[in-house]
This record gives structure tokens, sequence and C-alpha cells, in this order.
DNA sequence: TATCCGTGGCG
DNA sequence: TCGCCAAGGAT
């Protein structure tokens, strides 16, 4: 039951993936929330006082999004939606809409559901436990494990690629993680985790945070890591990634054109007819017409027919909008789902 | 399991 | 300048 009391003879030792004795584990837990005590960054879904909820969307809206970008949104999120039932009362759109530029427009939309979820199974209040947060839309085992942790002080294992960076380095030794979360790193994260509650949820925010702000992916503040001599990395002279990350393509892809459409759906008042989404106007004046059919702003109109996408293009990514819920057709245009 | 899904800042 | 990267999830 306790992974590190397996051992038999000598000093007890946590599993065979880590190696590390008992004493050296506890120190390295110390050494690492003391570091975090001093120097965590005052970020809001961190304040005793946020709500479940609160945390619920931070989480989500940190999902391949950093910090700085999510504030203000999460913010006016909150302030609009104090509650899952007040986002429920609304149409799916209006979430998308106050998405804003976060990127993946599709994390509102399962968000909007997970509030749906959560008044519908769950009496109005965000589940604690894992397997009911892991039912949820848009929630995963990251964040399943992260909400459960953070927003009700359960013990769990939380891997983000911060932690999954900070243990390939401190404990395996390699530059960076593999390019998929693998069975022996959540063995050593379960491995790592410290026994008693409290400590293991700020052991979790902890390794995350200095991840996040130390230990990092580019460019490591070695000089400022609390466990600079316990690293497996450093001690090996910092070598090299073992492969080479695949880029993500982005220019005259789906999702860019995607996300220009998006972009002026989120920014019209009406349902855009989908001749003015899939041909550039033959004046790029305003794009509005008279009796009340849409009023569209230039700047994102210009900018989709900016991106010269062919017609087929357009087409495709109107289509995948539509058929993931991002988008509705009426009679008489295309707009966020209402 | 590999791929798709946005956006913008930074080294 | 431009590729890399950011508290992932769903299929």
């Amino acid at each position: 039951m306790n992974p590190g009391s397996a051992a038999s003879a000598g000093p007890a030792r946590t599993p065979d993936t880590l190696g590390t004795p008992e004493p050296a584990l506890t120190d390295l837990h110390g050494r690492v929330t003391d570091w975090f005590t001093r120097s965590a960054r005052d970020l809001p879904w961190r304040d005793a006082r946020c709500s479940p909820w609160g945390v619920l969307v931070s989480e989500v809206m940190l999902q391949q999004t950093p910090v700085v970008r999510v504030l203000p949104v999460w913010h006016e999120w909150l302030d609009r939606w104090p509650s899952p039932a007040d986002l429920a009362a609304e149409p799916a759109g209006s979430a998308v809409r106050h998405w804003g530029r976060l990127g993946y427009p599709r994390r509102a939309l399962r968000l909007h559901a997970a509030a749906t979820a959560i008044l519908e199974r769950h009496d109005g209040k965000v589940p604690s436990t894992y397997d009911d947060l892991l039912a949820l839309p848009g929630v995963g085992t990251y964040t399943a494990a992260a909400v459960a942790a953070f927003a009700f002080g359960r013990r769990e294992t939380v891997v983000d690629t911060n932690i999954r960076r900070v243990h390939a380095r401190l404990f395996g030794g390699s530059a960076l993680p593999a390019p998929a979360l693998t069975a022996a790193e959540t063995k050593r994260a379960v491995a790592l985790l410290p026994r008693e509650d409290a400590l293991s949820v700020r052991w979790n925010a902890a390794v995350m945070e200095l991840g996040a702000v130390v230990c990092t992916a580019r460019a490591p503040q070695c000089d400022a890591c609390p466990v600079l001599d316990a690293c497996a990395w450093v001690a090996a002279g910092r070598p090299d990634p073992e492969y080479v990350p695949k880029g993500q393509a982005w220019a005259g892809t789906d999702r860019q054109v995607r996300g220009a459409i998006v972009a002026v759906l989120r920014h019209a008042d009406a349902p855009v007819p989908r001749s003015l989404l899939l041909n550039a106007p033959v004046d790029l004046g305003m794009g509005a017409s008279d009796d009340g059919v849409a009023v569209v702003l230039p700047g994102p109109l210009a900018a989709l027919h900016g991106l010269r996408a062919p017609t087929e293009q357009l087409e495709r990514a109107l289509e995948g909008l539509l058929s993931d819920g991002l988008a509705e057709e009426l009679d008489h245009g295309i707009r966020l789902p209402g």
C-alpha cells in the first residue's frame, strides 16, 4: 500500500524508477515546498477564498495557454458567471464569445457543457472526486486530479507538462520528458507524492510552479533552483534533448482558417451570410447589409479574406466548426451557437 | 497512439 | 526573423 515501504534490505526505498531513499525524499519535499512558500506567484485561483468553480475554470483556461493571458479572461468569467448555474443559464455561444482570444475555443464550449452537467448531475456544485470530475466534458486526467487536489485538498497524482519536465531533469537526467506521458513517468510521480494530504497538495503545486518559472523548457534559471544540487540533469552536464519536438504547423492550416472564422462570428451581432465568409466582398467596406441581416466588423472579416484560403478549405473549415458545435447555421447566416 | 484543435510572446 | 512553447483533451 505504501509505495515507499516496500524495500526489504537497507534503508527504506521508493520504487526502482526512483531509487531515492526515504529521508532524501522527505528533504526534497521540504525544500521544494519551502521554496514555493517563499516565491509562489500570487494567482487568484490559488486564493483560499476561490471557489471550486473558479479553480475548474482556471484549469481549463490554462490548458495550453499561458497564465498572463488567462488572468483577465478568468476575472471576467468569474464576474459574469460566479457559479456553474450562471453559465449554464446562458447559450453556449456566449461562452465562446467571452472566451476572447485564449485559443482552442472548443474549451469554452466544453466548459459550458460541464456547467450544465454539474447542474444536472451534481446539484450545481462542482464534484470533488477524481472520477466525477473526469466524467465532465473537457476534463481529462490532469484537470480532474488538479481540481480534486487544489479545490478540495485531496491527495492526487497531478502530472502536467511542468511536472513531467522537472521529474525528467531532477530524477531522469534528461533535458525533456518523452513526447507522450509514459507509464513509468506516472509510476514515478505516484512514488514521489507525499503521504500526507495537505503536503501532497503543496508538493503538486510547488513542482508545477518550479517547472513554470524556474525549470522552464527553454532557458532554465538553475541558479534559482532549490534542488539544484540534487538534479540529475545538471549532474550529467545538462545533455541536449534526446529527440526533436516536431513543431506545430500553422500557416495555411485549417486551424488558422477556423480561428479566423470564429473571430468573425464572435464580433458579429447577427448571423453572417455564408457567402460573406466564403467569398471576399468586392468592396471590403463594412461588410454590412441594410435590412438587419448582418453587421460585421471589418477587421476580423478582412483578416479572414486576407488569408487567401482556397474556397475548398474555407468550406471544410466551416463544416468542421458546424459539426463541432462552435457555429450553427440558420436560414440567413451563420452564428455562434445560440 | 498520432493527430487535430488557437493564439501570441519570446529567445 | 521565426520556430518553439504554454497548468491538455478527444478521437
